[in-house]
DNA sequence: ACTTTATTCAACCACGCAGTTGACTAAGGC
DNA sequence: GCCTTAGTCAACTGCGTGGTTGAATAAAGT
């Protein structure tokens, strides 16, 4: 259907699925022990699992009649990862600003080098149908 | 319309945004030079701008008849706090499990204690729609 | 003033999603 | 064997969203 990170994103988007999260973060459920506090059916929150599970948020087992639910916290390593490198991209950008700022107003009629325009490297999560791309 | 968190999950929930998201980590950009990778309309783009905006990732700024959109790297703290909560909190159960199971290895036939079902303490951010129906 | 460039607004469409109710399956309990 | 418990599947509905095209706005350029 989609990338995993898109999923995942996606699934957490909800505020009652990220409320189950939490509490699954504490114990694994039963889907009436989750659905108990929520004011919809069952089969709602049955299919609120079924999104977490298929990004692989969560895990099902059984147990009798049961399917106790279990939260996979492995998969939010995905996430931090994506996000932590974009922001220290970002930020790393910011400080090479402040440096450029800087010198700029150290010396203001000196020299104007250009200062090396970092080629973007592609992620490969990323970059959805990209086109022809006429150059710069 | 929703909080903060389920937008920013949201808007980060589609592949085209973070890519977006991804390129403007790099430089601060025009609607035109975003657009321009995508096989779709400049309009497309727009509208996903403005879902980065309104979920707080980016702003925009004004610049003659261009609208620079920048990076707000705060705002992945928001996410990145929320993830570390409950991935910390569920990897601390696991170390609370492993211990247990030790102890049960341990001695086998020693009284049989419950493990203290832990409270599940409310996130204020998650807890949507309670109810009160289906008592226990 | 007229045109071009950059971007948004508006109306529309297809699709997906969160929710519903009702029927179904699965596994015990009696 | 039959009822209860636990959960899913199926069909339907309303609404939000990503995409489209066409018109409108904003600020230069000439």
């Amino acid at each position: 259907m989609a990338d995993q990170l898109s999923k995942v994103f996606a699934a957490l988007a909800d505020p009652t699925r990220r409320d189950i999260v939490a509490r699954l973060s504490v114990a694994d459920s039963t889907v009436n022990e989750l659905a108990e506090p929520y004011d919809v059916s069952l089969q709602a929150v049955s299919k609120h699992l079924k999104v977490l599970e298929d990004s692989g948020l969560v895990s099902r087992t059984r147990d009798a009649q049961r399917r106790p639910v279990h939260l996979e916290d492995n998969v939010f390593d995905l996430m931090t990862k994506w996000i932590e490198r974009y922001k220290q991209q970002a930020e790393e950008r910011y400080q090479r600003l402040d440096a450029v700022l800087e010198a700029m107003n150290a010396d203001e009629e000196a020299n104007d080098s250009d200062p090396s325009a970092a080629s973007a490297k592609e992620s490969e999560a990323a970059s959805p149908h990209r086109r022809s791309r006429k150059g710069a």
